[in-house]
DNA sequence: ATGCGTGTTAGAGTGCACTCTAAGTCAAGT
DNA sequence: ACTTGACTTAGAGTGCACTCTAACACGCAT
């Protein structure tokens, strides 16, 4: 299969059609095509871009930041080091960020370790 | 020193002090005492709770979860199975969104890879 | 003693990322 | 033919977690 209909899309990314027509409407989406009846279908090369922002928002770049990285897309290949500084300055924070959830994680399991230390030593 | 002023409390955990009173509003900050004109001040035993509450924020714990659980505290001892109850759910969620975040930054790094190709093979 | 910084309150406002509503169109199955 | 269900739109609404406003009180430094 090479071509989607919004449900199968949503399907796929675990995205809702509303989402998605949201992302098209926020200019994240470009060039989504439509059919006679004026419903929309994606290409493989859609999904590609879906798979690619969710990945961007899952580690929780904003739709904002993502709009300005399609935009400059959308203006030519000399954009490219800026799209790349983009990326690479997310990176960074992703990484500071994974060390933050981590070290939070290990407080947590302190507490919990604690738990079961009291839970255990009841009679 | 052993007791904190509201400032000093936004100093130390990196809260502002809107949000420490906010927190209280919500009761996740409980039975904080006040000076004679009405101030705020509090002591390790907050700190470390606010500590605490941060490590769960930090970690995408609600705002509603963090006040169930205070509020289990707050019924004494015998919740301490269902406290530890929700911090492993919890964990459990935390490893997940690590897994995802790396696995999304996995692909971010594919990308900057292929933009940092195509830059060098430039004439 | 006066001004300024820090504190207080209740309640309204903000920004983000969706998420839904309402009113409608269209196509396929029975 | 008709019902069902998936699609369309613009724009309003939602929920979360703050964040700010306004109006006022206190107390320490010049």
């Amino acid at each position: 299969m090479s071509v989607y209909k919004v449900a199968n899309m949503a399907d796929i990314t675990g995205l809702t059609p509303h989402t998605l027509r949201y992302y098209e409407k926020e200019l994240l989406l470009l060039d989504v095509p439509r059919n006679s009846s004026g419903h929309r279908y994606y290409t493989e090369d859609h999904l590609a871009a879906v798979k690619f922002i969710s990945a961007l928002r899952a580690t929780n770049m904003s739709i904002g930041t993502i709009k300005e990285y399609i935009s400059l897309y959308r203006q030519g290949s000399n954009t490219s080091p800026a799209r790349m500084s983009i990326l690479k300055d997310h990176e960074h924070l992703v990484m500071e960020h994974l060390e933050d959830v981590k070290s939070s994680l290990k407080m947590i399991r302190k507490k919990i370790k604690h738990y079961q230390a009291s839970l255990s030593s009841m009679p």
